[in-house]
DNA sequence: CTGTTAGCGCTTTCAG
DNA sequence: CTGAAAGCGCTAACAG
């Protein structure tokens, strides 16, 4: 038995192919012995229907795409999670596309889903530029788009972030607090959302506790974490060295730790260091370094959930919703090691 | 313009749809200026075939099933980012399941997975329990299954696994090289391949260096990673203490790092420990935490080219190819803090 | 209550 | 070299 398909049950019970297909689907219409008898062949025999098949009629695919710049990330891996756990719930699949934040890639990809592979569309921009033609060509095919994390707000979609701004500035003022007077800033593209807010954020802070800025403490980095190494140990062995510094990304976190480690520059002690994170990393680090962790589940599940009633009411009443979500500041106490 | 297909196009060519659609398949039975035109108006276009109506004409999908516990983990994350990478060379499109370590879930994965719905699967166990049945259906289905990671020998799946048994080896001599007498074993689940192996190797080092093995210094945890301080802690206090513990996954590196630090045990000068894990956390750790490190991204693109070349040949010639990988030992050298 | 029929968009014989 | 037509598996409108 290959596959098994309604014409082949509807062959050997002697019926209707639509009547067979009626029944399956519990239709008012098919008596009760007929569809205990179909559904108990369909049973007997693990009928699933093919979803291709009825795709292609009902045009509705069932399937849904995520675009992400990154997996090995544990932000996107939890987003991943919430995602898949909405979807799963409404009956849908999750097709998983890798940008690497690549901008050919993401629009390779864009114009590989205008082919109607998916119903809806999730994604985080890649911080390579702010080229967006590509997304608002999907759009014009009628295609919802929702956007988290690394939105855009020029393009209309509904988006899921956090508190970027707030964060920022939030993180800033706990190293001023903490006695920071040269407060650093890194991250890695100009063009991500995110790093713009808590840029702003950073700003602010220092404005409005009155310190200087200062440009040569504000680092643009690399997405090739390796590279980021010079430009961080250049940093901490200048006149300029910072006595806290605020990493817009995880990664950036790492290299920071990498390179105090190297310089012998204990955290706290001599630097101190904030970051969004990840809980779970956050609390494997050692003291010191305190954390922005974001809701990556929750902004997965947001972002789903805005998708699939879009999907659902799908008719063209297309306000984008805006949510935001918080992170939440997390110190790890010293353990006095 | 809604959607183009190969009927509008045709139209507007006054061609007919087969001529259109063999145009863009480069038959060598179309004239070159034909060609020409109808893949100007194509690209003008931005035509995109239907890909659920080539596969059911084609009855092949271009669709792979990738079906894992989780991915809020650093291993399948990285797997993930390996197959991607291997399917988008290819062409094929990486549908993600997560089964939640749930066998319940895992096994409504697999009947879902008979539909139709992709061409191939890549899949890890979850560690509930050895029931396989699920799996042998889809073989049966003549769909070609890979394993990895967690695999399970009695299916003749082809798998994709690292050296847990010379690696358990290893990692436990490395402690005891290290002075540890006392050394420790925790894993997850017993049904779990890797903890078999892995565990096998932890006993054949401490037997070769004439160490006593001690049931109470195996623990086996739960899934749920917040019941696992109780127990970690009880060991830790215990007469038995040990001073040294091997984790069999990263996890359990975690919980145990919590547990040490609870009570103020200094890692490594009273306990050492060494744990399966991923390179990235494992520089963030404090020293004296080692690691196995799993070579995850070379697993997922081994694991996606075994699964593509028995898609290619498709025949039945099923000779399940296994891979084994080396893990790395990784020592962190001490910073002095 | 059940069957017949006409497609969804595409590929692929089989005829010209 | 090109077109007509059949059909992948399913659904839904239209007949009975």
């Amino acid at each position: 038995m290959d596959q098994v398909n309604l014409k082949k049950m509807a062959e050997h019970l002697g019926l209707s192919i639509s009547t067979v297909s009626r029944a399956l689907r519990d239709s008012y219409e098919i008596g009760t012995k007929t569809k205990l008898k179909v559904k108990a062949l369909a049973e007997e025999w693990n009928y699933m229907p093919n979803p291709y098949a009825s795709s292609l009629r009902k045009q509705r695919t069932g399937n849904i795409a995520l675009v992400v710049p990154e997996v090995a990330n544990n932000f996107f891996a939890q987003a991943i999670n919430g995602i898949e756990a909405i979807a799963q719930e409404k009956g849908y699949h999750v097709l998983i596309y890798l940008t690497h934040d690549d901008l050919e890639k993401e629009m390779e990809i864009a114009r590989h889903l205008m082919s109607g592979r998916v119903d809806g569309i999730i994604m985080s921009l890649s911080g390579e530029a702010n080229n967006t033609h590509h997304i608002k060509s999907l759009k014009e095919k009628g295609l919802p788009v929702i956007l988290f994390d690394r939105v855009s707000e020029t393009l209309g979609c509904s988006t899921v972030t956090t508190d970027d701004y707030a964060a920022g500035f939030k993180a800033t003022e706990h190293l001023i607090k903490a006695g920071c007077k040269q407060i650093s800033y890194l991250f890695i593209s100009k063009h991500l959302y995110t790093a713009q807010k808590r840029m702003q954020g950073y700003k602010d802070a220092l404005a409005k506790h009155g310190l200087p800025l200062n440009e040569k403490l504000i680092l643009h980095c690399s997405t090739d974490n390796e590279k980021n190494q010079e430009p961080i140990l250049k940093m901490l062995n200048s006149k300029n060295r910072p006595d806290g510094i605020f990493a817009s990304v995880e990664r950036l976190a790492i290299a920071t730790y990498h390179a105090c480690n190297t310089l012998k520059l204990k955290i706290p002690e001599k630097v101190k260091v904030v970051s969004f994170s990840n809980l779970e990393i956050a609390s494997l680090l050692n003291p010191g370094l305190s954390t922005l962790a974001q809701p990556a589940f929750d902004m997965g599940k947001q972002a789903a959930t805005l998708l699939f009633r879009q999907l659902e009411k799908k008719s063209g009443s297309n306000i984008a919703e805006k949510i935001v979500l918080k992170s939440e500041l997390i110190q790890r106490e010293s353990t006095g090691r």
